[in-house]
DNA sequence: GCACTATTTCGCAAAACGGCGAAATAGTAT
DNA sequence: ATACTATTTCGCCGTTTTGCGAAATAGTGC
């Protein structure tokens, strides 16, 4: 018998997951992967305009998934929350369709990793 | 170097997130997480309107999050995705201004899952 | 100070989302 | 078929999110 999470831990969990939840977003999260990078390397790969993609990052900060760093005239984000690039890869093993059906096994250290690459 | 991830990953893996940023939508899960419940057990947990609820079911069973099952006149939900618990408990272990900084280690199976009951 | 670059904030319009009650659907029993 | 219960779908409407360009802000160099 579980007790019942509260109403803050609730609130804050969808707060991360409304952040995580945009293609671009996702995006940003999947350069942040290999290292800090700068606003502008960010605009390259997502393709929208600055300030979208500013915005986007505000929404990661202020969810606290990521952070900043200014250093001159650029500003560094970086990946913050630990978990979420092996829960990435959990997600990306129970593709639509596929049926898991509760398999347990994710969510620690790297996974193979597939679905890489266009 | 890691590669680009595809376009369709992104999209399936937001479609995920945005499912699953939403208070009452994560208050399901939450009931989920103990065993599967019937539409009324829902409703009861949630607080909100009969459709309202059915529809956050409608949005996680879109993002295959959940499943149902209809056995007679009631409907049961379960919950499909293995790796949403333990993502769960390494998000409350980042509670917001605590400072996580690429603490490793999140993931995997059941964490000491404090923050439990208001 | 002025010019220049990197980034954020603002203000707007379009689209997506959330919640409700009413109506529709489906299953069971008589 | 009728009645009853469990659940979903629909239509409306208010709120939030998104994306953009323009303007504002901040840091650097002259």
């Amino acid at each position: 018998m579980k007790l019942r999470t509260n109403l803050q831990v609730l609130r804050r969990r969808a707060e991360i997951f409304k952040a995580l939840g945009h293609e671009d977003r996702l995006r940003i999260l999947d350069e942040l992967a290999d290292g800090e990078r700068c606003v502008c390397d960010l605009v390259k790969a997502v393709g929208s305009s600055w300030s979208t993609v500013s915005r986007h990052l505000s929404v990661l900060k202020e969810a606290e998934v990521i952070a900043d760093d200014k250093r001159g005239l650029q500003v560094f984000y970086r990946l913050v929350l630990p978990c979420v690039p092996s829960f990435m890869d959990c997600l990306d093993a129970s593709r639509k369709g596929e049926s898991v059906e509760m398999r347990r096994g994710c969510g620690s250290g790297s996974q193979p990793s597939s679905a890489r690459a266009s």
